[in-house]
DNA sequence: TTCCGCACGC
DNA sequence: GACGTACGTGCGGAAG
């Protein structure tokens, strides 16, 4: 296969400028060879991962020709080129001629013109071309089967769109209409100065309007106010502009396909260029990589360094993930692909529907509802698939009482033990026909989990996994009842035939989805954990889900009432101190009030917007200059307080059952923990009293229930003592010692009773980064200490717990051979960029390495731990209710007479869901309200 | 509508 | 010496 890249060469210097800009490094002559490192990298990515054919960077020329006269302006527009940029340009031309790539000048016309011709000469050449000028991922949309090479933001990946998703991006179906916008206004290509006040949102609208840019200002008699007037005065520029963003697939220039050639990298020329510009690393790749040779010693490439100074063995680089098995050509969907979807809405086709399913051993099924929240929302139609390219879709009546007749029809099917069911969010459609009183039980096989367990860091959405897994673009749902908004449709409305083909075509994807899944969760042995684990754990938060929890409206309004008397009162006091007026919830304003007319710091901060930085760290050390500081933390305490828990919390209540269903997501997480969300109960406050308060309005069912809270105590710590079998920590929790007194004693090598509350503060702060995978950097700004005072304790710490520091480091070592992490149950993370030759982008992987086993085995032991409960109370036939899950603590709804029975249940569970040498400990507690019981 | 700054939990 | 430093969710304000 012939496969020709292209790329602009400008466009790549200045790209790989701004990359490290904020880092630049220069040789003594002011060469600025960052830029030329980046442009050397991402030659070396494009060579080892894409193996090219054919190759040219195409280069500019400042002299116009007569292509577009109006270009000289638009260059003057342009920023002159600094001079360590331009001193690195002959440094670039020696990196492209060593790689053996030809360059092409383009003559007095910009560099995507001659890209875009020679793409569509190549093309009907028979080449597969990719193009890539970074200016925008759309600058290059000259045909369907031209794809653009994308450069991702953080590291060297980079991603190929196709004029498809592109296009699909813009939702606009018409190329031309696309060029058209290109052409147009404002951000098409930066520095082309476009018309004023409208933006790429309202050309889209206008040109779908008119037809074109010229149509649009033909028509300015018709729009009104500020765009009628922008148009009519700037309509030249726009053409203009429309003309210079305009790629030309004419341009004076011929497909010479020996020119293109990619010949051989020269060892010969690059040797001597990375010595001289000390690419230490880079020259390595290079040559390991690519010429697949031994490191030259004479470019004495330097040891590379562990997180604590220690030199470490670098082993080969490896693939970490298998891509994604997908051709770029060919994206499926469902007009090219042959499909038999059914539509099952008579008596007849229903009961052969349902005799179908009944005699496999597994189907696949989707429900399409009329809203997003399970709890409240009706079903539309159910869709069913038991083989490839085949599948049914039952409409369901608007009527309930109908609705709920047919859907009991298929309620023998779901609550079949012996039939696997395979969806996408299971747990949502088990909650969602949990309300037609059909209870799913038996086997499940969720796609979204399968992912997650695979490749946690990313995204899990059923159209992402299609696309990448099956190269398969599933019609959008967008197509169906509009984009999101207040505007959007409800699928109720949608005509039959048009829902058929979407629903049908989601159970379809995703049982083939699953046959892409299953091999892979056993090559990569996720299956105990996605078998025991995470599958169990979907009965159980659908569950959890559906009984909700009490809340005190009555309180919560009383509350209200107070705080915001408490915020009027500070408010007044506030403006009296500042002697203005303004909007204190404003960050903008309060800032322009504490430091432009208070003065209060004259060095005060600005964030990247331009803004005061007014946190709550940047407050805090204010408040001993001026008590509006103080107060202005406290407001935002109460104005927090009361918007997101006090006044929210009741609007949450569902009308059906008078309580508060929290949905918990299983898949979002890269660690492995569940999040919460609608309302989020894991972030209810505790610190502060007044946050605590809102704890009282979580309330048992009933006089005949109390609430029981169950914690696990340092589950983070005990488990890193586990894990690393660091002896003194090991011993402190076997002698049931406070581990940050224990820790203090050690660090600062006093007496268990010497330790102080500031000494204590410190070895707590110390553990949690250890948890949270902190720099020392992260710890000084916790403990408000400087770096090095958090630097000389973090290494004491590692000295006293010697094992911990083993641990990381065998950690950090088995990611860099593996290129993954996993926790004590086998969950694991892949960690992309453990080898990264970015430092930044490397440490940010190393500490991942760390945090996650830790925190990944602690939410493995809770979820285990539920899972038994949750079939303790059924086997024991327990009225009581498991209702909350706070990362480390279970909140249960108990029926009084049950109490003691539960507590041993739940505390023999949690204690028990593996086995560890280090005593695991739960604390319980029981009360008329979370805060009683916490 | 989208982004940002901020704040809450673990 | 500079870089930029757990993960989530959700709020209000500001800007387009």
């Amino acid at each position: 296969m012939k496969k020709l890249f292209l790329l602009d060469g400008m466009a790549l210097i200045y790209r790989a400028h701004f990359a490290l800009s904020k880092n630049p490094r220069f040789t003594s002559d002011g060469v600025n060879t960052s830029a030329v490192m980046g442009f050397t990298n991402t030659l070396l990515e494009i060579l080892k991962k894409e193996s090219p054919t054919h190759i040219a960077v195409v280069f500019d020329t400042e002299a116009p020709t007569e292509r577009h006269i109006e270009f000289t302006d638009y260059k003057a527009h342009r920023q002159a080129m600094p001079e360590d940029l331009s001193k690195a340009i002959p440094y670039v031309f020696r990196v492209i001629e060593g790689f053996g790539i030809p360059v092409i000048t383009s003559d007095g016309y910009e560099a995507d013109d001659i890209i875009g011709t020679l793409a569509k000469k190549a093309e009907i050449a028979g080449y597969t071309v990719f193009c890539m000028t970074p200016d925008k991922d759309f600058a290059q949309l000259v045909s369907e089967n031209i794809f653009v090479y994308k450069p991702s933001r953080m590291g060297n990946d980079m991603e190929i769109m196709g004029v498809p998703e592109v296009l699909a991006k813009w939702e606009i179906e018409n190329v031309l209409q696309v060029i058209d916008i290109l052409g147009m206004w404002g951000d098409a290509v930066d520095n082309i100065p476009g018309i004023p006040g409208i933006g790429e949102k309202t050309a889209k609208l206008l040109i779908k309007q008119f037809g074109s840019v010229e149509g649009v200002i033909a028509n300015s008699h018709l729009l009104k106010g500020k765009m009628k007037e922008n148009v009519e005065k700037f309509a030249e520029q726009g053409l203009v502009s429309k003309k210079l963003a305009t790629i030309l697939l004419n341009a004076p220039v011929e497909l010479d396909e020996d020119a293109l050639l990619l010949s051989s990298p020269s060892r010969e020329l690059l040797e001597p260029l990375f010595a001289e510009l000390e690419f230490r690393t880079i020259g390595r790749r290079v040559f390991t990589e690519l010429l697949h040779e031994e490191i030259p010693p004479i470019l004495g490439y330097g040891q590379q360094t562990d997180l604590f100074g220690q030199p470490v063995a670098l082993p080969e680089l490896k693939t970490l993930i298998e891509e994604p098995e997908q051709d770029p050509l060919v994206m499926k969907n469902i007009e090219n692909t042959p499909h038999t979807y059914h539509l099952a809405d008579s008596p007849e086709t229903i009961t052969e529907l349902i005799n179908i399913l009944s005699s496999s051993e597994s189907f696949c099924f989707d429900s399409e509802t009329t809203c997003l929240d399970a709890n409240n929302c009706q079903i539309v139609g159910l869709s069913f698939s038991i083989k490839t390219n085949e599948a049914w879709y039952v409409p369901v009546p608007e009527d309930q009482v109908l609705a709920a007749a047919l859907i009991s029809q298929f309620k023998p099917l779901f609550e079949n033990e012996n039939i696997e069911k395979t969806g996408q969010n299971l747990k949502y459609d088990i909650l969602v026909l949990n309300w037609y009183d059909v209870h799913v039980r038996g086997n499940l096989f969720d796609t979204m989990l399968a992912h997650y367990l695979l490749d946690p860091d990313t995204r899990h959405n059923m159209d992402i996994l299609s696309e990448n897994y099956l190269g398969y673009k599933p019609v959008e749902i967008t197509s169906l009842i509009g984009s999101k908004g207040k505007n959007q449709g409800n699928m109720r409305d949608v005509e039959i035939e048009l829902i058929k083909e979407y629903a049908a075509e989601d159970a379809d994807i995703t049982l083939q989805l699953k046959g892409v899944f299953e091999p892979k969760l056993h090559t990569s042995n996720a299956d105990a954990l996605f078998r025991n684990v995470e599958t169990p754990l979907i009965y159980v938060l659908a569950d959890m889900e559906r009984e909700g929890v009490r809340i005190d409206k009555v309180a919560l309004a009383e509350y209200s009432i107070q705080l915001e008397t408490d915020i009027r009162i500070l408010e007044t006091t506030i403006y009296e101190k500042a002697g203005v007026r303004f909007n204190i919830a404003s960050p903008k304003q309060l800032g322009e009030v504490l430091f432009d007319k208070l003065q209060l710091d004259p060095k005060a901060k600005k964030t990247k917007t331009g803004q005061y930085q007014t946190g709550e760290d940047v407050l805090s050390a204010l408040s001993n200059k001026s008590d509006i500081a103080r107060d202005i933390l406290d407001i935002r305490q109460l104005q927090k307080l009361k918007s997101t828990y006090v006044d929210s919390l009741p609007l949450l209540i569902n009308p059906k059952t008078g309580r508060v269903h929290t949905s918990y997501n299983q898949a979002v997480a890269a660690t492995g923990r569940l999040s919460s969300n609608n309302p989020n109960l894991q972030n209810i406050p505790i610190r502060t009293e007044r946050g605590r308060e809102v704890r009282k309005a979580f309330i048992p069912r009933d006089e005949n229930h109390i609430l029981l809270s169950a914690d696990y105590s340092q589950i983070e710590l005990r488990l890193i003592a586990e894990i690393s079998r660091d002896e003194n920590m090991m011993d402190a929790f076997a002698q049931g010692l406070d581990i940050h007194t224990a820790t203090a004693a050690k660090v600062y090598g006093i007496a268990l009773e010497e330790v102080d509350s500031n000494k204590r503060r410190n070895a707590k702060a110390v553990n949690f980064g250890i948890i949270y995978g902190q720099s020392a950097f992260g710890l000084s700004q916790s403990l408000n200490i400087p770096r090095k005072e958090a630097a000389a304790i973090i290494e004491e710490y590692f000295n006293q717990y010697s094992g911990i520091k083993q641990y990381m480091n065998d950690t950090m070592n088995f990611a860099r051979e593996n290129g993954y992490v996993q926790t004590l149950m086998g969950r694991r993370r892949y960690l992309r960029d453990i080898n990264s030759a970015n430092a930044t982008v490397r440490g940010f992987a190393e500490r991942n390495a760390i945090n996650a086993p830790i925190q990944g085995s602690a939410a493995d032991l809770i979820k285990v731990a539920m899972i038994h409960i949750h079939q303790d109370f059924r086997d024991q036939k327990l009225e009581s209710k498991m209702t909350m899950q706070v990362h480390d603590e279970l909140v249960f709804d108990v029926v009084i007479p049950e109490l003691e029975q539960v507590k041993m249940i739940v505390e023999n569970r949690m204690k028990n869901a593996i086995k560890t040498t280090v005593p695991i400990l739960v604390e319980m507690g029981s009360g008329t309200n979370w805060l009683k019981a916490h």
